[in-house]
RNA sequence: GGCGGCGUAGCUCAGCUGGUCAGAGCGGGGAUCUCAUAAGUCCCAGGUCGGAGGUUCGAGUCCUCCCGCCGCCA
């Protein structure tokens, strides 16, 4: 990156966002979980060090007033809500380093410090705030946003009602940061990925004036958040707080933090406003380096439509990841994931995903497997040879005696084993970019590709040719044994369990094993026999499915 | 209203930097096989690349206008 500001991370540190407590957790969430923990999964993989965190953000007005009207204390409130996030990421079987709740006693430490650091180097001052609020919103707005209906006077945008309020609160001098934040962003046009939200962004930067932001609210109002240092009168602004969760969780103000810092954060579209523009202010303002890249990703649509709780279409991860099995709904998500688009969810499209994954993939393992072939005399055979030679000698005496049939065979051998050699490359250039349809998509090429082969060499009419039967299972097994690996970042319980089918030692799983003839140890006891448990079964589509 | 993105086969997408004037998977139709989770393999049909102009020897790809969808700001 240039800039400013030199990495100095020796660990790569992704974040989601912090999910706001208001309500239960839904795919939305799970989506933005799964991106990182695809991610980092794929360096652990690579054996790239990494910290990855999520959390949930529990300071505010509207989880004040929930709380109130749940009858409750607005720590137990977050409390029910942060563990139902919790749950859903164990259940989700997301591998995350720090789970962080913007009430942890580090974050508000480390809140209050980042407060008197940029008020130190002259970015906040006191102002009068004014216009018409929206306490649901949390927001003033502008005159020309405002309408009377129904005798009161209520927000164009969401319909709430607003009261016209005037406050002293502390502002931040956003403006100050305008044109450095225009020269951040030219200076790297990969500072948001992807590229339609970071040309929204640097448009609206170089046309737009960036109003000062108030970043209080008056403690007579706002008792459920962080007080402003030596001002109890005033609390800090929720998107203030939370944005700073990312360096509690790294250890600021402790320079340690700059072993990860700066980060890649996981959006979504929604949010894209604080984490691009203010957040970078803050950190400025802050004399720390702004984030490493922003990758901004649509929302997820029920059947075409915006998923709403009035018309009761939210689908609930955890209802359909029991059903579907987790790492279904995982690589569903994954294989579907294009983040520069809204992306469609039905039960059905994921059953039928389900359904190409066991016909596609599961079938190549119980076919190799079965009682008709010998796996462990394959590897054994093969994994240690030298296939050119190999090759050499059946181009020469033919596949079973036929020299044409040697040469097709030999040409489709030298554009699989092309195709595996380059695959973790491939996938290693398209991760960088989080772009998980494509890597799932390259992966699910191949092993058609290598249904295509073993159905060319017929090993099954090979019985008397032991040597030609054993070089069309091992050249199968060992690509679906490259695939496999590649494929637990995604649904790491499916992979590995199909890895143990074909007895795969679980420290030749990684990406150094991630190629042809690189693993000479598994097969002996692979079978797979009539009664034996498939690793996943078809179902049929869920009684009240989601469509 | 201003700004930005998108619009490719029934569906989901690829086609980046102009050059075999278009591909893949799924779905559909047909054939074949029975080693394998009723799985596999092969063949075929489906396209005004939103519309109209322009630049160019040549445009899905560049430019202009229009239509539709989505988003941001006001």
């Amino acid at each position: 990156m240039v800039g400013a500001y030199l990495s100095s991370a020796s660990k790569y540190f992704i974040t989601t966002p912090i999910f706001y407590v208001n309500a239960a957790p839904h795919l939305g969430h799970l989506y933005s979980m799964l991106l990182c923990d695809f991610q980092k999964r794929w360096l652990d993989l690579k054996e790239t060090p990494n910290y990855f965190t999520t959390g949930t953000d529990e300071h505010g007005l509207k989880v004040q007033i929930a709380a109130e009207l749940n009858k409750t204390d607005p720590r137990l409130f977050c409390d029910n809500l942060s563990n139902k996030f919790k749950h859903l990421a164990q259940i989700s079987d997301i591998q995350y380093d720090r789970f962080i709740r913007t009430t942890d006693a580090d974050h508000l430490a480390t809140v209050r410090q980042f407060w008197e650091t940029v008020w130190k180097n002259g970015y906040i001052y006191k102002g009068k705030h004014s216009g018409w609020y929206s306490v649901s919103d949390e927001t003033f707005y502008p005159e020309s946003q405002v309408e009377q209906k129904d005798g009161k006077t209520v927000s164009v945008e969401t319909g709430s009602e607003v009261i016209y309020e005037s406050e002293e609160n502390y502002f931040f001098k956003l403006s100050a940061f305008q044109s450095q934040l225009v020269s951040l962003y030219k200076s790297d046009p990969q500072f948001v990925i992807p590229n339609n939200y970071y040309l929204d962004l640097l448009k609206e930067l170089e046309r737009e004036p960036l109003q000062d932001l108030s970043i209080s609210r008056p403690s007579s109002r706002l008792q459920w958040g962080i007080s402003v240092p030596n001002d109890e009168s005033q609390k800090i602004y929720v998107w203030f707080d939370a944005l700073v969760n990312y360096l509690t969780s790294i250890g600021y103000p402790s320079s340690r933090y700059k072993e990860f810092w700066p980060g890649t954060h996981l959006i979504g579209k929604d949010i894209s406003r604080f984490h691009c523009i203010y957040w970078p202010a803050f950190l400025m303002a802050a004399k720390v380096a702004p984030p490493e890249k922003v990758v901004v990703h649509g929302h997820w649509l029920m059947g075409g439509s915006k998923m709403s709780k009035s018309k009761g279409n939210v689908a609930d991860p955890l209802v359909i990841g029991d059903y579907y099995g987790i790492d279904s709904l995982r690589l569903f998500l994954g294989a579907n994931s294009i983040l520069s688009n809204d992306c469609d969810f039905t039960e059905r499209k994921l059953n039928d995903h389900r359904d190409l994954f066991i016909d596609k993939i599961c079938n190549v393992v119980t076919r190799c497997i079965s009682k008709s072939f010998d796996p462990a005399r394959s590897v054994m055979s093969y994994s240690n040879e030298d296939m050119n030679l190999v090759w050499k000698s059946i181009l020469e005496r033919g596949w079973d005696g036929d020299l044409e049939k040697a040469k097709e065979l030999n040409k489709s051998y030298d554009e699989i084993v092309d195709d595996t050699e380059q695959l973790f490359s491939k996938i290693d250039v398209l991760m960088s970019t989080f772009t998980t349809h494509k890597s799932i998509g390259e992966i699910f090429d191949l092993m058609l590709k290598v249904n295509q082969f073993v159905n060319a060499t017929e090993p099954w009419n090979l019985k008397s040719n032991e040597s030609l039967q054993d070089l069309s299972i091992f050249v199968a097994l060992d690509v679906t044994r490259v695939c496999l690996i590649l494929l637990q970042p995604f649904i790491p319980g499916l992979s590995n369990r199909l890895l143990d089918m074909i007895k795969v030692e679980s420290s030749k799983r990684t990406a150094t094993y991630a190629a042809f003839q690189q693993d000479s140890s598994y097969g002996q006891g692979a079978k797979f026999l009539k009664g034996s448990t498939p690793p996943l079964n078809k179902v049929p589509l869920r009684a009240g499915a989601y469509e």
